[in-house]
DNA sequence: TTACATTTGTTCGTATGTATA
DNA sequence: TTATACATACGAACAAATGTA
């Protein structure tokens, strides 16, 4: 049974709001997948009982957060990692003359973990809970220069493999949608300054003690259920991280 | 004599588009200052000859993109860096808990110069063109934590003094938009890590040789017209560049 | 406190334009 | 060419917030 939706038993008593709910609903139930058409608006407001403008209002808001793409005269999609856009929304390194560039990742480790405290708090599970860390090296122009130590929740990846990861066709996050169903929506940063260690040395190339960027990572889904944890390590030589706003 | 707009003129082919440029110009051309209403829709509506849909559609954006803010029951208004959410827009250092605190400002230097290389191609003018440059120490906590390098055009600055920076009540920003009438409504930031050096020393009283965040930013106004130039260095030991997307 | 005018916010629906398959 | 889907433009009616008399 698809979500049923009675805009009588409206909530929040903003209707365009509650339309928007139902649909990240549907979403999150997966009734549409990612890369997938949603039904058209006539079909929607026929669904929803709303009008035209209101449905249209509730897509605009979905729309803005990049959960969904509009194309003129096909219809209304649910967002993908796989566009280009999507890909450098979230991937934000460049060369420092502004170059922009699709990394080439390798996959250097992978194991099976207990979350610690860091990664506890930074996913909002327990102490001890079973994760999974991976650690990607990322190169530009054939030379590594970031390093990014992925930590993912067990419980949301259960049959997660080292085989998997290393024979991913696409982008992580697009990776994400396609075996598990899990859609990346919205990330939050912090950036730090570091020194190298050994492993940076190793990884990198760089000397140790050399300043790298630090950047901690945590993707969320709908609802705000995190995702992912990610510190990454980033030799800003000839790279940055680069931010736009609005 | 207010702008004319006139509907039948309309170039772009989308009415909504037209009447946000007309607004736009407006701001630009003075009409309607920083923080002042704007008329309410119903005398848009009038001015522009077109529907409260279409009126309504062209302030959305400009909401959207921070330009102006909306307040039911009282009007439109043009944007104001005065506002707490607006200065946090642009102000992203956070100490490591999360915590978000209004920053001192100590101007440390003053002196007018001539663009170098590096200024001229930030703010979109030629070498050699006059401009000014300061320092600003930003403490937290009564801490120093940030120095920011400061190079605006002396164009568009021209009555600028040392006396009037010093003695600014509100913030740069604000500063920027009560004296000069520049609204800046966009900044694109550049972050790589970079090492403490002599001036660092004495300014944040880091060891020389600590890794610091350097932040390289580029303020914009209406047009992209080039607005600021900045370089600030971040010790990120208890603080750091908070980021969140969308 | 109350009543009222003003302003933006929401919801409705229709007609027409434009892009796509 | 035709059908379908989203985009734009119109405007009416009512709701909610605000400021003032």
């Amino acid at each position: 049974m698809g979500t049923q939706f009675d805009a009588g038993s409206a909530i929040g008593g903003v209707l365009y709001k509650d339309v928007k709910h139902a649909i990240l609903a549907a979403l999150a139930a997966g009734e549409w997948k990612a890369g997938e058409v949603i039904p058209s608006e006539r079909k929607l407001t026929d669904r929803f009982g709303v009008s035209i403008g209101t449905l249209r209002k509730a897509i605009d808001e979905l729309v803005a957060e990049n959960i969904m793409i509009r194309h003129q005269g096909r219809g209304t999609f649910v967002a993908t990692h796989r566009q280009e856009d999507h890909f450098f929304r979230f991937f934000r390194i460049v060369r420092q003359d502004g170059h922009r560039e699709y990394p080439r990742v390798r996959l250097a480790r992978f194991r099976r973990a207990k979350a610690d405290q860091e990664e506890a708090t930074a996913l909002a599970i327990a102490v001890g809970d079973p994760v999974f860390r991976f650690t990607n090296v990322l190169s530009l122009e054939g030379k590594p220069v970031m390093i990014d130590a992925i930590t993912v929740p067990e419980a949301r990846f259960k049959s997660l493999t080292e085989k998997q990861l290393r024979e991913r066709p696409n982008t992580l996050y697009n990776f994400y949608q396609d075996i598990f169903g899990i859609n990346v929506i919205r990330i939050e940063e912090h950036l730090r300054s570091a020194l190298a260690n050994e492993d940076d040395h190793t990884l990198l190339g760089v000397p140790v003690g050399s300043p790298l960027l630090k950047i901690l990572r945590i993707a969320s889904s709908f609802h705000d259920e995190r995702i992912e944890y990610r510190v990454s390590r980033l030799d800003t030589t000839c790279h940055e991280f680069a931010l736009s706003q609005p």
